[in-house]
DNA sequence: TTAATAGTTTGCACCGGCTGCAAGTTTTTC
DNA sequence: GAAAAACTTGCAGCCGGTGCAAACTATTAA
């Protein structure tokens, strides 16, 4: 069959991808090289992968789709945070399981470009969840709330990796939790600008 | 004077850049044409950005003084998040001058690259943000809470752009004042995942 | 005024990412 | 086995980005 041979194909260069990225950094390591451990042409890598990122951070839109999902299959007495929450912690979870998956994990959460470019593959992303939240939330498209919970719960698991990163003690999930836990309750309860005045 | 000329030439390549990027969309602009239109060769573009987004962007390390400095010189009662109001405020004032802001904003929010990179850059901005915070607050280098108040600042700014965009009728200073009250008081007082045990 | 000096601009050569095209090569289908 | 569809590949080329060294220009000292 064909497509076994083209899954084959795309797994050999995701492997490689990920093989050398490892030895010699992401950034080091190029699209040439690549192609060559997989044994097919530079060209042919593109056909596979739109950036070499993608190779790296191999299929990741399964990452999205369960997320979605687990947004829509969600409880209905869930609150918008927690749901938020499982789908964060699902999808590290996943990063986190043994084989391949942990060793790309660890790879993405050392290289700023990797972890910016799986947070931000793509925008459209972001707005799904935002949207899937607002729905949810019974909120109408443009309210702030649900777009404010996925940014900043974004927010929360950059500054869990980036602390993490600083002192690996703490397990990064545990950090994550500890950042929704501050954004539920409230990051500053003594906020009080008192320039509303200035407003023209 | 030298450092006329040179601020000179820096503000006619960043207007150059924003505006042919508003003009083509900001992929489709070429450094040479920014170079062009501001009369310098493509190298010394390079000299001034490291990076065409950078132009486009026009950030200027200004801002990150003029807002640490704020951080500093804030009153000893002033809550944390307060005080990154007033620092972010100051920030989108000085962008505000004729709409430049908004127009900036929707740009940047309808175009992943800049997005991204607005992210990247402001990873080293928060850093520097967040130990000013974590002094004044006197709390230790690594906790959690100075960090996710930076970041979250940050997403409830990129947040507001977004929802400016979609719908213009609010100043984007509103809509970052509306964010801020929702993250100092919480963003989802319901969160309560009841999972703990699920931690291994 | 002139000459040394330091700072800036520029051209040039080059790399790596990435794309379109057109010409092969394989695989399927009849 | 031949036609058609699918996949690979080389090639030419664009663009972003960098290092280097020459050319230019403003500043300073003599």
């Amino acid at each position: 069959m064909r497509e076994r041979k083209k899954l084959q194909t795309r797994a050999a260069l995701a492997d490689a991808a990920l093989r050398l990225a490892l030895e010699k950094g992401p950034d080091h390591v190029t699209v040439e090289e690549i192609a060559e451990a997989a044994d097919v042409s530079v060209r042919t890598f593109f056909n596979y992968f739109p950036h070499k990122e993608h190779a790296i951070l191999g299929r990741n839109s399964e990452h999205l789709e369960r997320a979605l999902d687990r947004m829509r299959t969600a409880p209905a007495g869930e609150s918008p945070l927690t749901t938020m929450w499982y789908a964060v912690q699902d999808v590290l979870r996943d990063l986190e399981s043994d084989g391949e998956l942990s060793r790309r994990g660890e790879l993405i959460m050392s290289s700023p470009t990797l972890l910016y470019q799986l947070m931000l593959s793509s925008i459209d992303d972001e707005r799904q969840l935002t949207a899937a939240l607002a729905e949810r939330m019974g909120e109408p498209a443009g309210s702030t709330r649900p777009a404010l919970i996925v940014s900043a719960a974004g927010a929360a698991c950059r500054v869990a990796m980036e602390l993490h990163k600083a002192a690996p003690g703490r397990p990064v999930l545990e950090l994550v939790r500890e950042g929704f836990q501050l954004l539920a309750q409230g990051i500053d309860p003594a906020f009080g600008p008192s320039n509303q005045k200035d407003f023209s």
